[in-house]
DNA sequence: GATTTTGTGATACGACCGTATCATCAAACC
DNA sequence: GGTTTGATGATACGGTCGTATCACAAAATC
């Protein structure tokens, strides 16, 4: 029919309209006609691209994690620190802090698929899990090299502390999205804990907080 | 009609049969017929007791909050220990770390009620952020009393400290429905985190104690 | 130029949803 | 003891859901 068009382009522009609705009025709102009037198509384009809903919720998905990745590496650039590990760590855990519109929008996002797994666990065997762990192990990795350097105390131990820093950035953005508190009051906890953490040796502050 | 009955006690049974599905197959599967179901009456009653289904996941959340509260207070009785601030502070995060059977229901029932919560705002306005600013404020107290008693570093600031806490015990407890290491772990690193915290002028390290 | 493919619209189907209505039957009340 | 009232059953209505089907036009292929 007519023109030739991009498969991957349209696929990716009707699962970014379903994010788009699952972050504002989360995935229980995004049927597929509520896709389609988003992405501005007809119902059928929706149906042609993704063949049925999982389909589309797992493309979606995958899209979601693209940009989540996306934006820890913009953001960790956007920084212009020094890549140091203190930066680096830093960088990491505040691209993942709701504290501004897009990382708003990221994570509640996640917030909704996450619910969605938890109901349907076959829906995303282990697509979910895959890059908390490599996050993980990224900040394991930096933290053992700021015990090297010195700047944390090398008895510490590092996957612990790691677990302990990822799983505190994500209950701080649960309470923001919660709206128990704003996202500033969750980066001056996180900040708090950053700046023990790496007190180690120097004589005092150690912080340099360049927040977007 | 037939014999008087009492309304609270079908209520709360109701509620509940709303929440055995919520924990198991999601808020999304909890239509009022197969609330009727699960509860073993007509879905006419359902609607009798709850006019509306907003109603019903009213009410059901509040069943939730009183099984959580009352299964904080259970777990730190059942401890047996000390009232000590340490114990108090370990048993009220441990309650509400999903590491056994009925604390994996609670924390998933509760996961789902916060996704439905993000995307509908006006369903639950303050309900979810009381009881853990409560959680919250009593951390903070413990924390102070063991400040004064010396067991923490008195140079920490306590409010801080405890919103770390709750939100690395509650990013821990997601890590574990996710699926991303199992409750023992978890419970692992949130011992590990407060050994380092209670464990100043006790003859462990005090150079540096970090809480998170 | 005929034919096959590729992309799109319109519409229909059966299931389930929340909610409403009507009927009924036993206890409570005067 | 009739009547009101509290509790429950059966069933229906309009809407939305995911999915399927039919039609059809423009491009690609031969």
């Amino acid at each position: 029919m007519p023109k030739r068009v991009d498969h991957d382009l349209r696929r990716r522009e009707i699962g970014e309209a379903l994010l788009r609705i699952a972050s504002t009025r989360g995935l229980q709102a995004a049927s597929m006609r509520e896709v389609a009037t988003e992405a501005g198509v007809s119902l059928r384009l929706v149906q042609y691209y993704f063949h049925t809903k999982q389909e589309l919720l797992l493309g979606a998905l995958a899209y979601l994690g693209e940009q989540l990745s996306a934006r820890v590496e913009e953001h960790i650039r956007a920084l212009g620190l020094p890549p140091s590990p203190r930066s680096l760590v830093y960088g990491t855990l505040t691209a993942i802090l709701p504290t501004d519109p897009e990382s708003r929008r990221l994570t509640r996002t996640y917030a909704a698929y996450y619910a969605l797994v938890l109901a349907e666990p076959e829906l995303a065997a282990d697509h979910g899990t895959a890059y908390p762990d490599l996050l993980e192990r990224f900040l394991t990795t930096q933290l053992r090299t700021a015990q090297q350097a010195g700047q944390v105390d090398p008895d510490l131990d590092a996957p612990t502390v790691a677990a302990g820093l990822l799983a505190l950035t994500n209950g701080l953005g649960s309470s923001v999205l919660g709206g128990q508190r704003d996202g500033d009051a969750a980066l001056a906890i996180l900040t708090y804990h950053l700046d023990r953490l790496f007190a180690h040796g120097t004589g005092g502050m150690a912080s340099d907080n360049v927040a977007a």
